[in-house]
DNA sequence: AGGCTATGTTGCTGATGTCAACATTAGTGC
DNA sequence: GCACTAATGTTGACATCAGCAACATAGCCT
């Protein structure tokens, strides 16, 4: 098995990704070059376009293979709740967020335009997998009558937008001192915004006036 | 005030940050270029370096900027909202929403990682201002009695955090597809979002378990 | 054995960020 | 008016990068 210093490497493949995979975690996204990735696997700066058309189909790639990470730890975050069905919605969300946080320069590269530039198939087959994990889990919450909504597709989005949003504003140092926190965990915060979503803010008996038209009030011909 | 082409600019550093603008808007994030922004400019390769210590501290710039420009859309969107509380309140998820879809560049290099490399305190500076902005609207509805929450902070964060991470997934190309959106507008998303967020998606009777002990179990002497 | 193809390598081109050295201009005090 | 100095631009260079082309090696198939 010593992989006897051959010309061919044996996975030059796998061994890129894992470079840049580590590369791009240490160090962060700017540091991933395909030639360091090279180097960091010990072949040629050209030995990686044998098997990746472009530095972007790389990180294309590694982007996949991100969501694939998350969805593993979504999966074990589920395991480890205690098994209700809002306990294991909660788990998704929150362990959403945990990922980005654990995994912050994965998480932006799953994201990126640049990997989503030659990856865009694959990776909204990605994001539409991680997103039926959670639809079917709040659906679960709605048929055991723990929650309720008009569409659990709108909800579901609701809620990924929403641990979305705090995961970027978390690992985009938007927040992680002290004033909006207090101190707090990432997980705790992340928690706060889900029940936040799940109780909602309404005051008894708040409504809210039919969608106004803000846009533009030249509706006459129209139908 | 003809701007005789002089050796001397008048106010490249104004025209630096116009014309990286200008191209990031146009061409994308990956075309600005420090090179390409002075040549858009009309001076050598170098003179931006007499303005500006290095190409992240250009972005900052830009990106504080940015800021400016979103908190100017919503002061706009909360005038022409119909001026209930409520109302005022959901105009500027809307349009922070509709602000990233509208420029996404800038929005994504108002929160990239290379723009608070440099510039990390004058950003967090200009996203305090913003948050503010969001939670003086939010406790002006707490006042008038349309919303409740137990700390108008963290409801504010739970409704940045919402339209953020909508934000985001609008522009990384998550959805401007069909599948979720039905055929729906950017601003009857994040309305919808929003909505959500505001009615919340607890069924009568619904609690949460106290914060379960997910973490660590070892809270012994502590206390 | 002979040849084909996948895989790696060396060398090149055009572009980039940044440094150093030089050039020009705008104010300043006289 | 006029020299001096700091501010502002320019030219030239270096190391690095993505990607292309041409070449080298090794595994595999017949």
């Amino acid at each position: 098995m010593a992989k006897s210093q051959a010309y061919h490497h044996g996975d030059l493949r796998r061994a890129l990704l894992d470079a840049a995979l580590k590369l791009i975690t240490e160090q962060g996204v700017d540091k991933f070059t395909l030639r360091e990735t090279a180097r960091a696997a010990g072949v040629s700066h050209n030995a990686p376009y044998r098997h990746f058309p472009s530095r972007s189909h790389l990180l294309g790639e590694l982007a996949v293979e991100g969501h694939g990470m998350l969805r593993e730890q979504l999966l074990k975050a589920i395991e480890a709740s205690d098994g209700t069905p809002l306990e294991k919605l909660l788990a998704i969300g929150v362990g959403y967020a945990e990922f980005a946080m654990q995994r912050p320069a994965m998480f932006r590269v799953m994201f990126s335009s640049e990997a989503a530039r030659d990856e865009s198939a694959a990776l909204q087959m990605e994001r539409g997998k991680t997103f039926g994990m959670l639809e079917l889990e709040l659906a679960h919450c709605v048929t055991a009558g723990v929650l309720s909504c008009e569409s659990t597709s709108d909800a579901a989005l609701a809620g990924w937008a929403a641990m979305h949003g705090i995961s970027f504003l978390f690992i985009d140092g938007g927040m992680q001192d002290r004033p909006l926190t207090g101190g707090r965990s990432t997980k705790q915060i992340a928690r706060m915004v889900l029940e936040t979503l799940v109780f909602g803010l309404r005051q008894n008996g708040t409504t809210i006036s039919a969608q106004p038209e803000t846009t533009k009030p030249l509706r006459k011909a129209k139908k």
